[in-house]
DNA sequence: CGTTTTTGACCGGCGC
DNA sequence: GCGCCGGTCAAAAACG
């Protein structure tokens, strides 16, 4: 029991991405600290779980640099009273406090080192869970839906659909450690691995390359996230900047569509689409597509991972398994606490088999149960700890087109109801969810430049009444995903 | 005065 | 080939 809430907390400290962060209170390392009293009480110091160079044992006990994380008054290790550094104790009546300091700073280093270890190990497996599950559902896909595929094959762009594949693949499987171990300075390797295709480029395939090369037209196939929300605002603040470029009326829709783009970068890519529902015009469905070429604001770096596991999970076709496992993954093996407490798992996802681009909706415009949410996840986790699962997934293609509707592979898994019921509820209700919601997504699409607090996003929620655009879609670097993501 | 929004024109894809 | 449609461009207007 104890063990469970001790996962829950460190699952939610990695999926905070604090770890990763590098802005933590640098008076930690200052060997004259005023008050050490005071630091052992409210210092903010750093578990590095992953990173090969600090090894919890340090052979100069006198400069032992602990990296221990202590997370507010309610992070793990809260009974971890520790002395950040000890330098040259020179008092002689200090010695035997001394020793006594290091053996406990032993003790608890080595404590860490087996957090550290079990860690690691439990993010191997669920790495590999996950590349099982991928293969499943390509083999689901291959098997009752080979046909579209060979339908596909006929087009010009169909050539990319088993590079589109591989691609998935090797997304999702690294997806999730890339998150947890590269995070922050991995910018590099997304901009570099999202390719960039504006949606400019997608008819024009001048380059003959990409005609011979399924792997380069892999670009022109974008995924989309679409969000569903219910919202007053013209668009909904998601942390980025936005210009708009364009106003259409779209068939069957009253209701004008916007188009916006992204202008914290010159020349990024990224765009989106804002358009009120037909039938409901408090619905508001936002349409990201590309991907971000700069660092990505703070409100939009929370829920990096969650979001890229949802890209991931959309561009491999895998819908709810993939989202489930990579967003209770830190935890869920170790102990299976959290990933059996965590609320996720109703989700549904589609993908559009015909459209040019696979899309993805999360419709969080479904009305809330007045049940009361577990008081414990609000406190401890906050909405963000929420965001991916919240509602539905579901393909936004509401048209005719065949969907590919992939089996939910959670199983036995699954949440109990009531306890999916609740935390719908406890996201629902939470005004800050939209936002979030959005900069999540717009990590997505960004690439996932997450060189800040994620915590931020959750003071960064306002809707931006203002019209002319800003809402922030700050995207992580999943290739080519276009994502609609409506929120309440 | 610089930036953003508006809006008609333009372009390419697609179906008939 | 033609028309429809979605998406983008770019000049003018509006805004701060």
């Amino acid at each position: 029991m104890e063990e469970h809430t001790q996962d829950r907390r460190e699952i939610a400290f990695l999926h905070s991405g604090e770890f990763l962060l590098g802005d933590f209170d640098s008076k930690d390392h200052q060997p004259n600290e005023s008050s050490e009293e005071h630091r052992h009480k409210s210092s903010i110091k750093e578990v590095d779980f992953f990173s090969p160079k600090s090894q919890p044992y340090d052979d100069d006990i006198g400069h032992v640099r602990t990296t221990t994380t202590i997370v507010g008054s309610s992070g793990f290790n809260d009974d971890l009273v520790m002395v950040n550094s000890c330098h040259g104790t020179s008092s002689d009546d200090g010695d035997d406090k001394t020793k006594t300091q290091i053996i406990r700073l032993k003790l608890e280093l080595a404590r860490l080192h087996e957090e550290n270890y079990k860690l690691k190990h439990l993010l191997d497996e669920i790495s590999e869970s996950y590349n099982n599950l991928q293969r499943r559902v390509l083999l689901v896909r291959q098997t009752q839906v080979g046909g579209l595929h060979k339908q596909h094959e006929d087009t010009p762009q169909a050539g990319s659909s088993q590079a589109l594949e591989d691609m998935n693949n090797e997304i999702a499987a690294t997806t999730l450690k890339r998150r947890l171990l590269d995070d922050v300075d991995d910018r590099d390797m997304h901009q570099g691995r999202s390719p960039k295709t504006p949606r400019l480029d997608q008819n024009k395939s001048n380059n003959p390359d990409e005609q011979q090369n399924p792997h380069d037209q892999l670009p022109f196939r974008k995924a989309r996230v679409s969000v569903r929300a219910r919202s007053d605002a013209t668009t909904v603040n998601d942390g980025c900047q936005w210009r708009k470029y364009g106003q259409k009326m779209a068939k069957g829709n009253p209701c004008p569509r916007a188009y916006y783009r992204c202008t914290m970068a010159v020349g990024c890519p990224v765009r989106k689409q804002v358009q009120r529902c037909a039938e409901d015009t408090t619905i508001l469905t936002t349409t990201y597509e590309g991907n971000h070429n700069h660092p990505l604001p703070p409100s939009a770096t929370a829920m990096a991972a969650t979001t890229s596991a949802a890209a991931a999970m959309l561009l491999s076709g895998s819908t709810t398994s993939n989202l489930h496992q990579t967003l209770s993954s830190p935890s869920a093996t170790s102990s299976s606490s959290f990933y059996n407490n965590f609320p996720y798992t109703s989700t549904i996802a589609t993908l559009s088999a015909s459209a040019p681009f696979p899309t993805i909706t999360l419709d969080l415009t479904n009305p809330p149960r007045p049940l009361q949410p577990p008081p414990q996840y609000l406190s401890q986790y906050g909405p963000a700890a929420f965001l991916p699962n919240a509602n539905q997934i579901r393909s936004i293609n509401n048209n005719s087109n065949p969907q590919l509707l992939l089996p939910n592979l959670l199983g036995p898994q699954a949440l109990p109801r009531d306890m999916v019921d609740s935390v719908r509820a406890a996201i629902a209700m939470d005004p800050n969810f939209t936002a979030a919601l959005a900069a999540a997504i717009s990590n997505i699409i960004g690439g996932g430049n997450n060189d800040n607090n994620n915590n931020d996003i959750i003071n960064d929620n306002k809707v931006d009444a203002k019209s002319g655009g800003s809402s922030n879609g700050d995207s992580p670097q999943l290739p080519q995903s276009c994502t609609t993501f409506s929120t309440n």
